[in-house]
This record gives structure tokens, sequence and C-alpha cells, in this order.
DNA sequence: AATGAATGAGTATTCATTCAT
DNA sequence: CATGAATGAATACTCATTCAT
């Protein structure tokens, strides 16, 4: 199944139909879920026909992958921008504006956030988390190599940010979605901790 | 929606016939996932009428809601005894046993283990797997309240226990999922490391 | 393109409910033709749902296929047997017969029989058609063979069964269709002495 | 519903326009047959918007039956130019160049052929396959009157051309559609016999 | 005249669910 | 209780046609 967009719009109008489209489409999404998603439902929200609907896009699931892209985007930049600035004093405080970062820098609220990542599967569009991932991934490795005296010798960078990147990202899921078991209340704290443990702390622990 | 089975089956017979129709619908949740899933077939599958899976089961998502609880009991029940079971030594040793058992202990494979999870998104299960997690987490901290000594003093025994329960649970997602992400060779190691870390590190790291 | 019927009707209710469907159908296609043939239409008209319909059918073709089918058999059962009683007398006669039942022999009115042939190239059921061509053929070769003294002797009797079989198949469609350039008044006249000019010429004319 | 050119082209460009369409729409319909056509297939194939080809046919119909048209005229005039050509000889030899033409000279290619008839249905423009054929039917009496002593007295010249050309065009027909039951190996012979046998035969048979 | 974006009625097809037998 | 025929609302997607630019 293509899920690639039909055309690209040139002129101004339809320029702003697409947008209309993914935006609709990312509310429905968001308040609805991928199931009961109806390509009707989202050109109507969008206030277009169908018809122009599938000028642009081929399927349903090509609809949903525009909007995972779009929106995740937006999203990875925020967030290594967020780690980046974050970073400029110690290791303590870098790891804290990480998990800052996951736990509040979703652009598009967390409904959306937790929305994208359920669709993403659904849409074969796994591949750009993934890419997204390993942006964030690369990014906290160069703030990790800025600390390198810090950090245990034998821990391998790039091993160590893509654990990071990890908890990060479950974290932040956590929180969206509520988890009943998430770290009482300070999550933020227990997590800093955690990864800072981790880092620090000589092998054999 | 109600989800709950329509009536507990008494009759030896009935009671084979809803096995079968679980049984049935986990293969073809297995194999073709939910979204393809049909009551026409899931109860060709198993053997039966539609008519017959509709007098155990009132609508398609109680019938996968079944299929959720009944796996994600035997999930349960075989995790935490394999961790339990692995729990008679060191600190260390015990950490193992819980990230072995997180990435290979599915009483019925990775795949069906992964739909599961999926599937218990889509119907409103989610207290169900929160069920499952709390158990985990209070089997967890049991373990580590016999290794007391070993841990920061600082650490309430809880939050951690919740903490390791989530990086064991997102560890078997990622390996089930064969996530891009995953510390690369060696994702066990690292994972003990982390845990390790994070228990025995006085606090301030 | 599947187009085999989905599943044979065991029941008496499920029986007549095909066969309404496929008169429906008929109907539907001698008023207004494939392109127009609609599955809800067929349905209505048969006063059953689409769903039903589709129970049997597994797509628009297979339905128009088994109208072509059902009546193609009959055809050829009637018109097959119409040239065999009216092959009593000379060749002569036997010749008449034969256009006769061109002409006038369609079980179900010269509309219908139009519509079949036309839906059958839409449908990939120009075997059936063929075969049906080849039963005729073969009940014209047997009807000749009986007057094989008053045939050319250097005429190859299956040849002249299929040029025969050609021609009237050719001067029915014209009638169906009110061909303009049919002759003239006296079609079946002419179209005799075509034939037996054929069978009773000597090589070389 | 309204088949005729919206406009006729009066400038260069225009005519070129026009042109384009039908031969690209001429090629739509050889590749994939009537009902996948579309106007906008086919304005994109001619290189052209669909609001051009609008401008100059009022709806789909109306551009197939300009097809039929075109190619239509044009397969008449190369096959009375052909049979008119090949009937300097004797009858039989005239009957022959009359059968090869039909076999042959279709200056478009046996493939656009078969289509234009299939199409020429679908689009009320059987009146112009009927002039086509009446015009080949007079052709063909004028070359028959050039043979008056060699044909049976008794026969009308105008009912025989007609049934002349009732048989070359079911024989062109069954030669491009490769109908299975075609005269054997030798359907231009068998088909000279049938054909001189009916004009010199005397009456009675 | 040309363009191509927008329209929206129309169609095939599926599938959860009911109910007569 | 079991069966499976019947239902029909729901949905994705197409395409002839129009019209603002």
């Amino acid at each position: 199944m293509d899920v690639n967009p039909r055309k690209i719009p040139r002129q101004a109008r339809a320029c702003a139909t697409v947008e209309a489209i993914i935006v609709a489409t990312a509310q429905l999404l968001t308040e609805q879920g991928f199931e009961t998603l109806t390509t009707a439902r989202a050109a109507e929200r969008a206030g277009v026909s169908v018809g122009s609907l599938y000028q642009y896009f081929p399927n349903k699931q090509a609809l949903a992958a525009a909007v995972v892209d779009h929106y995740g985007e937006k999203f990875a930049t925020t967030f290594v921008r967020a780690i980046e600035e974050g970073s400029r004093g110690t290791l303590r405080e870098s790891v804290g504006a990480m998990i800052h970062a996951a736990l509040v820098s979703h652009p598009h609220g967390p409904e959306l956030h937790r929305t994208l990542i359920e669709v993403a599967r659904r849409v074969a569009r796994d591949e750009k988390n993934a890419e997204i991932s390993s942006r964030i991934a690369r990014t906290i490795e160069k703030i990790l190599a800025g600390h390198r005296e810090e950090i245990a010798p034998d821990l391998d960078l790039a091993d160590a940010a893509a654990l990071v990147e990890t908890v990060l990202e479950t974290v932040a899921h956590r929180a969206v979605e509520g988890h009943p078991v998430s770290i009482a209340g300070d999550m933020a704290g227990q997590c800093r901790r955690l990864i800072l443990a981790y880092l620090t702390s000589p092998a054999r622990g």
C-alpha cells in the first residue's frame, strides 16, 4: 500500500487545502482514534470535499501518515532544540533538562502526541519514529560527549545515549498515558537518579 | 460498550466451545492483527457458528477482551514465577533473572505477546495491563526487600520496583518489536548495569 | 478477479434468494445494460439486501457471470433440441429448421439474448460462449452427417458445421440488433440459400 | 445525451489539440478498454488539461464517439479503396480481394479495430457503424454488377451485397477476436467458397 | 483559451449483529 | 442451544464535470 502523498500542492489555495486537511485529521485522530477516522469526516472537518482529500492523499493510511510525519517533524525539532539549550551547565543539569523536555515539550499537547505514537504503527511509519529516535539519540550523545570525564570511562557513549533516549521515551509515554505504575509522585526525580547513576557508576556497580 | 462475557459456561461442552473460540481468536489476532479480525472468521476457525460465538460474547470487543484477559493472566503467572525462582542468589543475579524473564518468558511466544499489547489498548483493557504491571511490580518489590542492605537506603522500594518494572517492560517491548534504537548488541548487559547502578548508587549520584 | 459463486445455497430459502437475484439481475441487465448495473439495485429488485447478494456472489462480475451461465445454458439446450427435432426430413428442411431456430428460439426473448452476448465479454465468460458455440456446431455436424450424399464430397463436415454455426449466429445477432444491413425482407430465405449453396456446390464453384 | 463535439476548432493550434486528444483517447481505449477510460487520463495523455478537453467535447461519450467516427471514417475509406482496387479481374478474384481486405485492412491495427466495434455500441454510435456497413455494401454491389452474367440471375444484387458484407464483417470480427469456432485453418478459403457458391448457384440449390 | 483545483454524487464491498428455523 | 441466512449501515474511493483564476 502506497502511503506517499499523491502530489505536492503548488498553488496557494491547494496548500491551504492540504494544511486544513492535515490539521482536521490530527484533531479527529486525537478525539476518536484511527479506527473511527473516516476520510469523509476528515474532509468535512477540514471544510473541503472528499474528492479534494483524495487529490492529495491516495488513501486513508497515507492521510494518517502525513499527519504523523508532519507533527513528528515538529516534535523532533522542538525536542532537540530544548535539550540542546538546556545543556549549557553540569551533567546533572543537562539530564534534568532532558527529562523536563520529555515530560513537557510536546509542541502540540500530549493528547496528540499519544495519538501519533499509536497511529504511526498502524501506518507503516515506524521508520519515521525510528528516525526521530535516532536523531534524538545522536543529540544526546553529543551532549554526553561534553561531559566525558564525569561519565564511567568504559561506557560507550552511543550505547549510553541509546539507553537514555529509550528511558526518556518510556517516561514520556507513561506520563502521557497516565500509566498507573509511574513512579509515584516524583517521576522526574527518580528518572534523573536512574540516568545519572547509570552514567556515573563505575563498571561492576 | 459492554465488554464482559455474556455468561459463564457451566457444562463441559460449552467450556470447550469458549476455549476453542478464544484460542482461534488469538491465532487470528497473531496472524493478521486486530483490524482484520472478524467474528465470522473467529467462529469459523473455532469450528462453531457465528451464532454460537454471540451466545458467549456480546460483541467483537468482548471477544478480544477475553483473549487479552486469558493470555494476560497466563503471562503474569509465568513471569512472576520466573523471577521468583530466579531470585535465590545475589541482587545481581536476581536482576539478571528479571531481565532474562523479560526477554524470553512469554509463555505463548513473542508474536502473540506483541499482539496482546496492541489489542489491549484498542479494547479498553488498559486496566488489565495495568493490573498485571502492578502485580509484577509488587513481586519485584518483595525481591528487592530481600536485598535491602545492598540498596541505597534512601530509595523507596515501591518506587524502585515501579521503575524497574517499567524498564523491564520497555526492554521487552523493544525486543519484541525489533526496535532499531535498542542498546546495540548487549541489551541485557546494559540493562542490568542500568538497574544495578540505580539501585546501589547512593543519593546525589 | 474471481468470478465464481461464493457458495452454493443448501437450504430452500437460500436457493430462492439466489434464484431471485439472478432473475432480477437479468432484468436490470436487459433494461439498462452492464454499465449501469448496480449490486444495490440488483438486490433491491430481488427483494433482498445487498449483504445477501454478496453472500453468494463475491463481486459484480461474478453476479453477471452467473446470469450469463444460467441463461446461456438454457439457451444452448433449447437451441440444440430445436434443431435436432427439426431435422427429420431433407437437408433443405433441416437447414430451414436451423435458421428458424436461430431467429426465434431464444427461450428468454431476444432482448435478454442480446444482453447476454454483450455481457459475456465484459465478464471473462467468452469461454462460456465458445463452449456453447462448440456444442451447437457439433450438433450441426451430426445432422449434416445424416445427409452426407447430398453434400459436396470434398467438404470437411466439421469445417462446414463451424461455418454454418457462424452464419446462424451472425444472422441471429443481426436480427436481434435490428441491424440495418440485414437482408432486406427475406433474411431467412437468403440465408438458407447461402448455406445450401455452400453445402451442395461442388468444389471450384 | 448530446454526443456531438462542442465546437469545431478553427485555429491550427486548436485543431492540433483536438487531434491529440482523439489520438490519446484511441490509445487508452486500445490499451485498457472503455471501462477504464477517464477524461482526466485522456487529457493527460494528450498533454492538455481536463478543462481543455471539455472545451471541445461536452462529455465522455462525445469523446468516445469522436474517436469512433474518426477511425471509422478512415477504416471505411481504406476498405472501400482496397476492394475496388482488387476488383479488376474475375469474380473469383474480386471475392478473394474482399476477403483479404476483411482480414487485413484495418488501417490502425486489429486491436484498435476491435476496440472501436466495442465502443461504438456503448456510445450509441451504432448508426455510424451501420452507415459504414451500407457504404461497403454499396461498393460490393457495384462490383457484383460488373459480373452480372456469372451470378445467378434470380439473385437481387442488393440483397446479395448485403449478405456478402455481413459475412465479411463476421469473418473479420472472428479473426480479430481469435474466436475458437473459426473455420479451422483455411478461413479465407472456406469463406470464398461460401460466397462464390452463394453467388453462382442457381435457385433451388 | 487554458489550467487544474474543487466538487460530491455514486458504487462496490464488508462485517457486526440478529433471528427464524 | 446451535446454525447460518439475512440484514443494512457504514466506508473507502472514483471520476465526470464545473469554475475561479
